[in-house]
DNA sequence: GGCCACAATAATGTTTACAAAATATGCATC
DNA sequence: GATGCATATTTTGTAAACATTATTGTGGCC
């Protein structure tokens, strides 16, 4: 009896039809604003390992509330792209330079056995896509290095999806975000993250069914990509709060 | 003069007794207890897939409260043991037919190769391991049906650990759990989880170094666990509320 | 007698406020 | 002038109250 004002508050989520019972993503929280934001701005390396992530600014900049975020960060946690700190907050996760390898081990695993599952499943659909692509990241600007970036990470997606296994599928994916900050915290400066080569011939072999160079392609390319790397003292080992502080001290002393 | 005492808050996490052999301890990074609850209590499927998963109950059951259960219940949905639905609540994840399908695959792509790089790492203090657990295998109780689920659980685990890459190592812990559901949901009645008499056969070979006999063996346990899944039209599909109704009818049938 | 609508209840989701911890800042002291 | 301690501020963690939604039970209507 007590019915306040019947003011609506703006739904938070768009609101699905309700009419089908089972349209619920498997993947509940994956169409979280705020988790693919933080995913998209860590693949596309504008968010870098050992990064504060506060939970007002984060509201803030989301538009919503700390317990949303605080959900986003748990959940981020779990998949090893966010690290928690009880009491001192999240940070972008920041592998060691031992976890950096066997991301790439994984990689190595799971892409190769995901080009040969491709090339067993390839069909019409399955090579327009890979064309279709392939165009895409042959005309693409290569100077606009965010583009670049999700370009060839879709490369990588769009294999895995020609493999047919949705659960390989969502690992090569966390796989994928993780080599983003393994390379974030280990690369050479001014090196590119991807031979921007590979791609093609690797399209071209799947294109050609030509299982056994594809695989060896893969390989090499992911070869590549963690020669790109390098232990680098200290670089993965130190405290995140260090790293803040030393980026921060640098910033200060170049602006005066 | 208010000095602001060490004063230590009670913890809010009682303190987790390692009685029991713990089959599941993820990484789920979390020495959480509610998580690592709530993780055994499914791989000894004593939580069946599409079970009701009540805040208030748990927070009872853990003697926390809701906000920390909240949390949890968000880690396990990431991770998708846990299938979150909006306003109506979590549940125990029940994998569709297709899904379970590319659980096994996964398995078979993650622990084939396990095995290989175990046997390639294979050291002297490796071969104790193994020697280790499969005298407790030998001589553990059968009929003890918890006992049983957690000691082949550890086998495949002991085998990815031997692997030496921490990654897959989580990504197949991950597996298996899954894979425990994938049975809980398909499982014909009756049926063993695991033939009670391949892991003998592929830790002898896998200490005589037969590297392909050793896949072989691990590919073929893996394919015989799958094939005592059924997809048994509806029991995928089905609503959650409808299995537990079933089996809340059943039960009372039977008794009276 | 079956079906639909409405109200009661229980559970989830969200807001607000507050407490504790960590970091930053300022002051006193050496 | 540098260092260490104390305070202030910011930030994280927690609790309780409240609103919303789903479920259930009841009653009226067809």
């Amino acid at each position: 009896m007590k019915r306040t004002r019947p003011v609506k508050r703006r739904p938070k989520r768009p609101d699905p039809k309700r009419s089908e019972p089972e349209v619920v993503d498997p993947r509940s929280n994956d169409d979280d604003p705020v988790i693919q934001g933080i995913l998209t701005a860590i693949s596309q390396k504008r968010l870098k390992p050992g990064a504060k992530l506060g939970e007002d600014k984060l509201a803030a900049a989301f538009g919503t509330t700390r317990i949303h975020i605080r959900q986003a960060l748990v959940h981020l946690a779990s998949r090893k792209v966010v690290m928690q700190i009880p009491n001192r907050g999240a940070f972008v996760y920041r592998p060691s330079w031992e976890e950096a390898q066997d991301i790439f081990a994984a990689r190595r695993l799971l892409e190769t056995a995901a080009v040969s599952a491709a090339i067993d499943r390839l069909d019409k659909s399955g090579k327009a896509e890979l064309k279709a692509h392939m165009e895409r990241e042959a005309r693409h600007d290569r100077n606009d290095r965010w583009a670049s970036l999700s370009l060839t990470a879709e490369f990588h997606i769009l294999v895995a999806k020609l493999a047919g296994n949705q659960v390989l599928l969502d690992m090569s994916r966390e796989l994928m975000l993780r080599t983003s900050l393994a390379i974030a915290t280990f690369e050479q400066p001014g090196e590119p993250d991807c031979s921007p080569d590979a791609h093609p011939d690797i399209g071209a072999l799947i294109l050609a069914r030509d299982k056994a160079g594809a695989i060896h392609a893969m390989r090499h390319h992911i070869d590549d990509m963690e020669r790109r790397i390098r232990p680098e003292e200290g670089k993965g080992e130190i405290d995140e709060l260090t790293a803040i502080f030393k980026d921060i001290g640098a910033r200060a002393r170049a602006g005066g």
